[in-house]
DNA sequence: TATTGTTATACTCTATAACTATA
DNA sequence: TATAGTTATAGAGTATAACAATA
């Protein structure tokens, strides 16, 4: 038989938090295309553009949703569609463009509010603030371990493809 | 201007835990793939037919992984082509088959469990033993919000199914 | 009637690679 | 040379719906 680690603490604590991740992106997931049609992706687009006052070129879109330049691309052109965004050509280099946050991008975003804000209060249900304190310092470190993981993934496969 | 929750502990907390799984994720999913050849749900079924002695049902594993029988249906047969599993008929319900862990399959769940083991120690980087259990505490508040959130949309649509 | 597993279809998301245009 | 964006292609994952076989 297989010797399936249990009982270290740290794998152990890493498969709770990834579990727990998979539940509560499936909830929301559902969720939130049930009740707003959109995909919690979409809504993430929608929502950095109206922070960002309706306007974003896709490299910055792709930097903070973590993604590729090119899977904005596909993104942005499915919101297009849908009405939520529109494009025009950026004033000042003539490569880029920047997506716009429409009217009814507006609309879609405000109506998929209180559903998100449904999702948080349900998968926060029952926590204490102190637990929301220390819960939030444990996050920003494993995030920033995450993102550290990151970093060294994308240099070790530049450094590769230099030295190729 | 749309006005975006910003300042509610509780949104923040969730935006930031939604953050984390996100960069958790891809960070886990990128360095499992390159180094193991498996998709993060391959070696969740791997691992769980593992713990199970190699043999469970399609509904089993479904249960277990949240998700439906017929995704499994499609990972099991995808992991059939690559030898990591076969499947023989149940001895006991002639609707019902088992998927049998191969040879192979626990050769490939041995060589990914150390990656799997990276992975764990990098994300969990630098956290106290103290960190580690008030974490453990609050993810399984979360990880039973979200099952509970998860149960009432599978009896929602039930009951929505049978009155109509 | 309910459950087990499968198939068909379509859409979202992701990854690799190659490409154009501009800086 | 590097950066911005796009396109082509492929595969994984998921959802809805409908289906046959068995309990």
């Amino acid at each position: 038989m297989i010797n399936i680690e249990v009982g270290n603490p740290v794998f152990n604590a890493y498969h709770l938090f990834m579990q727990t991740a998979d539940a509560v992106q499936k909830y929301a997931d559902s969720t939130f295309y049930r009740r707003s049609g959109l995909s919690v992706s979409k809504f993430g687009v929608l929502q950095i553009l109206a922070i960002r006052e309706g306007s974003m070129t896709p490299s910055e879109i792709a930097r903070w949703i973590l993604r590729e330049r090119h899977n904005v691309t596909t993104l942005v052109s499915r919101m297009k569609k849908e009405g939520y965004v529109r494009v025009e050509p950026s004033a000042t280099d003539r490569r880029s463009i920047n997506i716009i946050l429409t009217e009814k991008g507006y609309e879609k975003l405000e109506q998929a509010q209180p559903v998100a804000r449904d999702i948080a209060n349900q998968v926060m249900a029952s926590m204490s603030e102190r637990s929301l304190n220390s819960m939030t310092k444990t996050l920003n470190m494993v995030r920033k371990n995450a993102h550290n993981g990151l970093d060294e993934l994308t240099n070790k496969s530049k450094k590769r493809r230099k030295s190729a």
